[in-house]
Parts: structure tokens; sequence; C-alpha cells
DNA sequence: CAATGTGAATTATTTCACAGCC
DNA sequence: GGCTGTGAAATAATTCACATTG
């Protein structure tokens, strides 16, 4: 029928995570006002996403906790297996290349790359670091479709270049630069220099304006925060 | 006079990386094409964004670069120093802490908290790793209004919990779980997994639709891809 | 004349509120 | 009676298009 759109699809993983939380916990079914509680959005929100996915709540009685797994599993994906490449093992390639959650969402890391020599050949969380030179080889044999970029900002737009070129169609780019693709590559961009600086912001804001709104009682009227001084 | 949109803020850092770029390139002036195509946005959104700033454009010229930069970082609150603490020293947390990001954006960590026996103790980035149980008194003592919570997910509530009552009002949070914090906190997630799975979305869909919408042709006249199959 | 700044139009997202079903 | 599903309303974000200005 219609497509989702992105926000839902953004806010699908963390439903199913909280679903995970209720099944480990012998729920089996849950109502959209707790799911809502237990992900912070509002209930409205929530029984909307899951409308588009033609989740089948039952009036007056809720959600089939397992069934809503298996049905945003499915939307995610993670039925299929998805073969991804990490470029770039430094400080946090190495982290990302040893996280344990690739293998329970669908997702098979099939290699790692660098450049520098004597990293190359060594062993990070199972895998062998091979020299980027095979990159190309490497995703055809495998099929891979999915890469973290996770080099330096100076390497990262060459790198993306060729892993588009070699077939890559998804793309999570760690690098503090953002890379630009062809139409029809999805990039996900994650720097934590930038969310350091909107937590910043905010935390401006504290300083410069007076209280931070009062739980619920008199809206502050007006206060006159510009943006800029 | 207004206060700036979220979207508006959550890109303000990446025009400002961009801007570093096109300074160290020598370029003093700049126009809000260039400036778009860099960062990937359009340039009435651009100049939308930067108008909230009031951002001096000379209509006919363009901005010049030193002055806009200079005008975002206050934005973002670079003026002042912001200092940062770390709760979680695993394989990530370790990553986090040696970012070299931190310094050149105003950032200074100030700690680094773990509960296990033989990471307490130890020295990572140049920074001694102690004991969470001295969170509070270090929290207090440097004046830290942001954390890092790089714990695993089991932990990242409570360690959340504590932070807040501490007095850090701005939250990156790395740990697979939403955290809850009260209004006037401000929590950022950034979660690996979940960005994982959003690219698998993506990837499922193409597997499924035909064609990836060919650049700019005949719009593939209602493809029956529901969400759910 | 080139390029900003910005109201107006458009499009997207969220929230409301209630009919419909269990 | 409780809780979902969903049109309609409200809000937010983006894009358009053009008057304005150096």
């Amino acid at each position: 029928m219609r497509a989702l759109p992105p926000t839902t699809v953004a806010r699908l993983p963390g439903y199913l995570r909280s679903l995970g939380g209720l099944a480990s916990e012998g729920v089996t079914t849950t109502s959209s006002d707790q799911l809502a509680e237990l992900v912070g959005a509002s209930p409205a929100q929530l029984r909307k996403d899951l409308s588009y996915l033609g989740a089948g709540g039952r009036r007056g009685v809720g959600y089939e906790v397992d069934h809503l797994r298996r049905q945003i599993a499915q939307a995610l994906g993670m039925a299929e297996e998805r073969q991804v490449v990490i470029v770039g093992i430094g400080n946090l390639g190495h982290a990302l290349a040893t996280y344990s959650g690739f293998a329970d969402r669908g997702f098979v890391l099939v290699g790692l790359f660098d450049t520098h020599r004597d990293l190359v050949g060594t062993t990070v969380g199972g895998h062998e670091v091979q020299h980027v030179d095979h990159l190309e080889r490497v995703i055809e044999e495998t099929e891979a479709s999915i890469a973290v970029v996770a080099t330096p900002g100076s390497a990262a737009q060459a790198t993306t270049d060729r892993l588009v070129a070699a077939g890559i169609t998804g793309i999570l780019n760690f690098a503090p630069r953002t890379v630009r693709v062809p139409d029809g590559v999805d990039v996900r961009e994650v720097d934590l220099g930038s969310e350091l600086q909107i937590l910043g912001f905010h935390a401006r804001q504290r300083s410069v304006a007076p209280a931070p709104a009062p739980a619920d009682g008199a809206p502050v009227a007006a206060s006159p925060v510009a943006a800029a001084d």
C-alpha cells in the first residue's frame, strides 16, 4: 500500500528492542500504552507506526508480542542475512568489529579492511584484517551489500566511492565527513563530534536562558533568547 | 527572536565542518549554493537555517567563511568549555576516550569510569579509569555537564539516573537501550544496531521492489510493495 | 546582476479524538 | 469497558519563488 515514512522506519529498531525485553520477561501481550512508555514515544504514534506495518493488534486486547516482533523483524529485512564489511580498523573500527550485535540481527561480518601494514594480517574479533586492495574482490565474492566506514575523514569519500562502485548499497559512515553517494545508495551518518555539539547547543541554551521550563507550570512567557547574541 | 528548529540545530555541526574545510583551503567567501553542495543539503534550506542564526550574508556576494564559522561555533556553545565524563570503558568507551575530536570542539574530558576491577586504575587516552563509585564526586568537582554512556544496555538506565542526579544535563547514550530522563535533560541516542537495521530495511526494499526508481524518469507506477507481505 | 532573506505554498509528521471491534 | 485503527486537525519542516539589496 503506502511506503513507511522514514521516521517510522527509524523507530522500528527501538520497538523491536523493547519487545525483546518484554518477551524475555515472559510477557506475551502488550498495549500501545505499555510499549510507548518503554520506548519513550506517544501511544498514538506507536499505533500509527504499527498500523503502517499492518500489525494485527486486537481492539480491546492489544498486541501479541511474538507476532509483533516477527513482523517488525521482517520489515527490517532481518529474515535474510546481510553481509557487512568494515573499512578502517582504528580505535572505532576495532570496537565495531568486536561488536556483538551483528549476529543476532542477521548481519554477518565478512571482511575487515585497512591500509596500515602493521594492522593487515592481524586478527580482530575473529576476522583477519585485509588490505583495502582486496576490497572489491571480497565484496564480489561475499555479495556484501552493507559497509561500515570508519576511516579517517580524509579517506571517507574515496572509500565510499570504491564501495559503491563495488556494489555496496548501504553505508554506515562514522567518519567525520559527509559523503556523497549516487541515487539508490543509502547512507547513515553517525558522528560523535556532531552529537556532542548538539548537546553543546542545548547546554548553552540552558546557561543563557533563565530556567529550563518548570515541569508543567507557567509557560515561561516569551523568553527573549535569540539564536545568536 | 525565535528558537532554532531542532532540525536546524542538528545540521549546524555539518555546516561548521564544511566551512572548516573551505577555510583550510584558503576560501574566504562562499555562497549557499557552494556550501549546500558540500554538505549535501539544498541551497534554500541552508539559507533558511543560516537566517535563523542571523548570519549576515550579503546579497549578491555570499557569506564570509570566518564570520559564519564563528557564528555557528557560538550558537553551538563552543565558546565555553564543557566538561565531559565517559561511563563504561569497554571497546566502544575506549575508542571514545581516545577520540581526538573532543578538544578542538571545546569539550574537555574530565573523567573515565567503569566498574571492572581490572580496568580501574589503568590509563586510557591519558586519563586514569576510576571506579563509578567516584562518579558523583568527580562530576561535582569538575562541574561536568555532559556524559557519554557506553555501558552495557543492562546498566544504562541506572547509570543515567545517577548522572542526572549528580547534575548532568546532556547525555550521549551509546548503550543499546532507550534511557528515560526527566524534563530539562537532553539525550541523544546513538545505536549501531539500530542504524544497521535501518540500512537493512532499505536493503530489503531493494530486494523486494523491482528497481530503485530510475534517476528521474517514469515514476514506477504504484509498485505494490506493502510494508509487510 | 548575483545571491540573500523570507513570506507563502507544499509536503511531512505528529497529535487528536472517536468510531469500531473484542 | 478497553484498546486499536484511522481519518481529520494541528504542527513542523522543506521547498518555492521572488522582492530586495550590495
